[in-house]
DNA sequence: GGGTGTCTACGATGCTGCTTCGTAGATCTC
DNA sequence: GAGATCTACGAAGCAGCATCGTAGACACCC
């Protein structure tokens, strides 16, 4: 398991695009590769460039050097950041199992079933 | 079940701690009082009644009026906004089981035990 | 070697949402 | 009527994000 920062940043639209298009792809990307990638508004190469450094900095993206260019990479795949993300939002809560409750209430009986297959599975590992 | 805007509001910090007094205190209250609860830095008594009509508007509170003022009161208890705000994550997951699966991997065995008297109880009612 | 193209770093600008408060008007009290 | 309190409204400041331009470095090509 990764080390993500925290908290877990929140993302803006342009940020959850751009994560949503290395989320997407199986490789690392350029930033071109990424910018091609962004086809319902035109935007501007640097603008892409800045979006993915800031990324970086947050420790959302990580980034190898190529010999032409970087390629950025996501620390976290998508699930991993949405239960991140709702671990966070659960952190705040001052009674964890009635948000819990809360949270199951609010479920279909196939989410109920995943739910219980990973305590399965976390208590057969423990 | 109250009926939460969607999509529901995040907080910022001073509409959080603003939250929290209303979510701490059993009864209604008027901007002095929550101002009065507000007490780690002074604040003017207007910042406070524009945040509390900024809530109202946001749909998180709602308020009556009184003889004298207006009393405001939370929508959606803390767990109730917390287990929103979870689903609300949850939901642009593309694997909600996968998502499911990382979040339930981070919790400790009481949260564990939440979760299945939650499902538990889900089944008996339905 | 100089033009052309691509990439990175850095800074500037605009926008949006939250914070914070002041002022003006209404109402109530003594 | 003076003073106190409340509400509505607007203004200013600030932070974070979106967006892009420019300048410098590096390679490639004729």
């Amino acid at each position: 398991m990764p080390d993500p920062m925290l908290p877990l940043p929140r993302l803006g639209a342009l940020e959850r695009r751009v994560m949503d298009v290395l989320w997407d792809c199986p490789d690392d990307l350029c930033t071109r590769r990424v910018l091609e990638r962004l086809t319902t508004t035109p935007l501007a190469y640097t603008t892409i460039a800045t979006v993915l450094t800031n990324l970086t900095r947050k420790g959302l993206t990580e980034r190898f050097s190529t010999e032409r260019s970087w390629a950025y990479r996501p620390r976290l795949d998508r699930n991993e950041y949405v239960a991140g993300l709702m671990a966070q939002e659960l952190a705040v809560s001052d009674d964890r199992a009635r948000a819990l409750h809360h949270l199951v209430r609010g479920l279909g009986p196939d989410d109920m079933a995943a739910l219980r297959e990973a305590i399965r599975q976390a208590h057969a590992s423990a």
